[in-house]
RNA sequence: GGCAAGGUAGCUCAGUCGGUUAGAGCACCGGCUUCAUAAGCCGGGUGUCGCGGGUUCGAGUCCCGCCCUUGCUACCA
């Protein structure tokens, strides 16, 4: 078999924000990729760089009255920290903010124009006058034209789901000053992504490039239609590379980012004494990309529309992966699931989460849960208690002797192993690594149940029986040497304590096949600590992130000492269905206007706003309890298909929800915040 | 709304071309063992395969309809 060419990257982290247990699903599962193809023999390198540029950090380094280049150093530093923290060895990582980065986008910019892509057209974007910068679309917020509802993202509506342009908000602010943005018009470079339309079509739906999931995405959702333009460029300010034909506009960051591949490829060709064009120009060398979901059409349209036009290899394979879920939820830093990569270093063991993960990825696009439960189970029961166990329990009685001069007779287990070296190896490179865990794992239960059987600690009792204890450790250690190259890849470390122990290092994939024999065995030390519920949750304790806002409210120690008399004083109602339900229409309504009804004793006169021109006269009983004064602008829960109701002081059309007794004991009902007039409870 | 992927044991999931009695790991229960980091070995499964139809000698699997979950839905990063 001849050796493979092969480059691997994994996505560029953004420099503003820290590496987090989210990431690490995508930078340990190409680790592992790569780790395995070098095991094979194969000529791999792993590249990787920061993605440094856009607006983010450019208000970033205003806010922390530095510049772009010191903040992205400092992010740069923490992210090679990290990584290196979950052996996450790349043989580069670069910086998209690189003179390597600068001279290849003007070399792909170069060839797009000549190809006839380029297009220039006016787009009209809002201006923060205070800053003096454009403003993106996440850095306006204002009233949804359609529901009114307040703070809003300047692309969507959070409350109604309306989808507008920021310049359609009312009353917009820059989330940057609180200036209020005016709208003006630049000049945008785009590409025409149409013209390679069918050069696209094609390649994303061959078959040997996408997942079939992602290529039906991409069938469904951009092929079967028009491809519309793609904005690349930005007007000043912006921090990135100026483009060199279109003075005052800057490349936007996703141009340059996946350029930055290439970049870092190039650096790691000049330490190396090698030819960028051997890995980015030659069809020998597989390019293999992994990536999450999020990312999708920037690496499967874009990004093969660029190299294909530039004249660069073309993606041999885009690797997607679906997200991080912790408890079967998003990330959460209110609960401390949102851990970052340093805080776990802190309190746990790289290995732990690498081997989790690995029995938890396949070759698809699902979303991966960690459950922290299942998390300390599986590493105490696979790695402490299956794997390296076996190594535990027979390294001891060989310890300072030498393994057997010929392999011996074990009733094909080391044969029946390596005989899965070729299965094994075909589930790694289909990145189905959770069947190859449990394939190890079928293994390492072989190799525990030998060891059961032959009962060396009773043979040992016995002096005359001591060639066949050596015999018994010499098979033991062989399974368990073979257990540690399988999972090499997922556990670097281990694999290198397998050496010391055993005094031959694991460098090929085809050891597997030759069982070590004559070699001295070390004392055997341990390998693995198990990892502890109360070091999982004081990873989660340091990751919970209090916001300031409830814990002010929350009472240090809350005592609840609900008494029965409210319920004993108004028995429950007799059973209802969820029909009978439904037929109360109770809304969300803002109280507009609130007076005294002088001739009432009990009422108050209301006026609601169920949202736009919709309202209603309301006669509430509350005014011993409740000023006008004290209710205008507030929001309360009202039945607002009740029948209309004549009354002495005017028309009733409705209720508002309170509950108490009565007379100064009213308390009226209020969503919380982020309800909005018009909203049916349910 | 549209598209995609899902819904199988308490939990996480496998289940090939439609084919015997629907499986694995974890958890749980019982027994054995006591070399090993409280590790290991053996045994233990009463599942409306989301719901309803259909095709078929036979459906978890194929077809139709419906329900539910998650994700995506370019000029955000």
């Amino acid at each position: 078999m001849t050796a493979r060419r092969i480059l691997v990257t994994a996505a560029l982290p953004y420099a503003n924000g820290h590496i987090h247990l989210g990431h690490l699903v995508e930078y340990i599962q190409t680790d592992i990729w790569v780790r395995f193809q070098k095991l094979r023999g194969n000529k791999c390198v792993f590249v990787c760089a920061d993605d440094t540029h856009g607006t983010a950090i450019m208000i970033r380094a205003r806010q922390e009255g530095r510049s772009e280049e010191a903040v992205i150093a400092d992010m740069r530093d923490a992210h090679v920290r990290d990584f290196a923290g979950f052996d996450i060895a790349f043989d580069n990582y670069g910086s998209t903010n690189s003179p390597e980065n600068r001279a290849l986008c003007h070399e792909i910019w170069a060839k797009i124009r000549e190809a006839g892509l380029v297009k220039e057209e006016a787009v009209e974007q809002l201006f923060d006058p205070k800053e003096g910068t454009f403003l993106a679309d996440r850095f306006v917020r204002g009233t949804c034209p359609r529901c009114k509802a307040e703070n809003q993202p300047g692309d969507n509506c959070s409350k109604c789901g309306a989808t507008y342009t920021p310049a359609e908000l009312i009353n917009p602010k820059s989330t940057l000053s609180g200036a209020t943005p005016e709208v003006r018009s630049a000049q945008h470079l785009f590409i025409e992504l149409e013209k390679l339309h069918s050069f696209l079509a094609e390649w994303t739906q061959s078959g040997e490039h996408l997942q079939d999931e992602v290529a039906n995405y991409l069938k469904g959702h951009f092929l079967g239609d028009t491809l519309r333009n793609w904005d690349v460029s930005r007007p000043a300010p912006y921090f990135g590379f100026e483009i060199p034909d279109a003075p005052g506009n800057y490349w936007y960051v996703w141009f340059d980012a996946p350029i930055g591949y290439i970049a870092s490829t190039h650096e790691w060709c000049k330490k190396h004494g090698e030819q960028l064009d051997d890995w980015w120009k030659n069809p020998d060398t597989e390019v293999h990309h992994f990536i999450g979901k999020d990312i999708t059409y920037f690496h499967t349209l874009f990004w093969p529309g660029m190299l294909k036009t530039a004249g660069f290899n073309l993606p041999h394979k885009v690797h997607i992966h679906g997200f991080l879920t912790v408890g079967g939820e998003k990330m959460s830093k209110s609960l401390g699931t949102f851990v970052m990569g340093s805080t776990y270093l802190k309190h746990l063991d790289p290995a732990f989460i690498r081997y989790y993960y690995a029995s938890k990825l396949g070759p698809r696009l699902d979303d991966l849960d960690l459950n922290l439960d299942e998390f300390i189970a599986k590493v105490n029961a696979d790695l402490v208690g299956k794997v390296v166990n076996i190594a535990s329990r027979a390294a001891k009685f060989v310890a300072e002797q030498t393994l057997c001069e010929s392999y011996p007779s074990d009733g094909g287990l080391f044969e029946a192993a390596a005989a899965k070296a070729d299965v094994i190896a075909d589930l790694y490179e289909r990145c189905d690594y959770n069947n190859a865990m449990r394939e190890i794992m079928l293994l390492a239960d072989a190799a525990n149940k030998y060891v059961d059987e032959k009962q060396p600690w009773v043979l040992r009792k016995d002096p005359s029986k001591a060639a066949e204890v050596r015999e018994i450790c010499s098979v033991a250690l062989n399974l368990f040497r073979q257990l540690a190259l399988y999972l090499s890849p997922v556990l670097p470390k281990l694999a290198q304590q397998t050496a010391e122990l055993l005094n031959v290092p694991i460098q090929r994939w085809d050891d597997v096949r030759s069982p070590l024999v004559g070699t001295r065995v070390s004392p055997f030390k341990h390998m693995l600590q198990r990892v502890s519920v109360e070091q999982v949750q004081a990873m989660t304790e340091e990751s919970k992130v209090v916001d300031p806002a409830t814990a002010a409210d929350a009472p240090a120690a809350p005592q609840w000492n609900d008494g029965p008399e409210a319920l004993a004083a108004e028995p429950l109602a007799a059973e209802c269905t969820i029909d009978d339900f439904v037929k109360v229409d109770l809304r969300v309504a803002r109280i507009l206007s609130a007076e005294d009804v002088l001739e009432a004793n009990k009422l108050l006169k209301l006026t609601l706003s169920l949202g736009g021109d919709s309202k209603r006269q309301v006669f509430a009983g509350i005014k011993a309890a409740y000023k006008p004064e004290q209710l205008v602008g507030r929001l309360v829960i009202c039945v607002a298909n009740l029948k209309p109701r004549q009354m002495k002081f005017g028309l009733s059309e409705g209720m508002i929800c309170a509950s108490g007794p009565g007379g100064k004991d009213v308390f009226l009902l209020a969503p919380d915040s982020g309800a909005v007039p018009g909203q049916r409870v349910h």
